[in-house]
DNA sequence: TTAATTACCTATTGACATAGTAGGTAAAAG
DNA sequence: CTTTTACCTACTATGTCAATAGGTAATTAA
């Protein structure tokens, strides 16, 4: 399951995306128009501007806005920023693989193939393709 | 992510079919090959028998064995016994999607395709394609 | 008939993740 | 110098995960 903070984050770059005059948009106007939380999303902004996805500025006029065309926002990066990995199982989480039972795993080829497609899947998605076209 | 009453569910249903003998099989044994505890298996042994998987028989020479060829196994049914429904997002969870954004949602087409396309790989693995050809 | 073996049952636990809330400080513009 | 905004640390309630603990009931073999 994705969890509400990947999909308010990739809800909150749509929203940067179609809202989009040039200028620094503040995170209540975001708040208000996706009906989320300002509270919760601080700390899904915080994630993004740190990842380097987009940039805030403080002040009166402050807000955050996109640093990248949409077309060079990749769906699968944004998850992965805000929820871990794309895995499915924790034997293929980490850096490498030690289980111990992964020569003879009857399971494991299902697994990596999987992976594969979930990640092929999100990697193709970009912010390009969820946005109204102006 | 897969838990693992999932997957090991998905191995106790290969450890049977891969040595079935007609007879049952201990828990002791299939816990012992597979190296997971005796006792969590259970809960996942009982899931299985309750939904129809497998059967078990009490006593000295009891156990359990599988109650259909392996090729009528879909490993997406024993995810989803194991883990509830294949579904990426909370809004595509339940019977009907009541979500009041459901209409201008742009996330919602990918998060249905994601769906479909998880369904899809799932309802297409059987058993019979993960065990070792006797 | 009794001992061994096995499934089956209810309850409990520690660790962690999720989905937030609360209450502040710092920066920038008018 | 006040308003607006981002930014920061801490806290919390709820639930899920991955088991463990300690039994009872059923079945078979000696």
């Amino acid at each position: 399951m994705i969890s509400t903070k990947g999909r308010y984050a990739i809800r909150v770059l749509i929203d940067l995306a179609e809202n989009d005059n040039g200028g620094y948009i503040p995170l209540k106007d975001i708040a208000a128009r996706q009906e989320i939380s300002k509270k919760y999303l601080e700390i899904i902004v915080k994630d993004l501007v740190e990842a380097g996805f987009i940039v805030g500025a403080s002040g009166k006029g402050g807000g955050y806005k996109l640093c990248r065309k949409p077309k060079d926002y990749i769906i699968g990066e944004v998850i992965e920023l805000m929820e871990g990995p794309l895995c499915s199982v924790a034997c293929l989480a980490g850096e490498e693989n030690d289980c111990p039972r992964k020569g003879s795993c009857r399971t494991l080829p299902m697994w990596e193939e999987y992976d594969k497609m979930v990640h092929d899947f999100f990697y193709g998605k970009k912010l390009s393709d969820l946005i109204k076209k102006k």
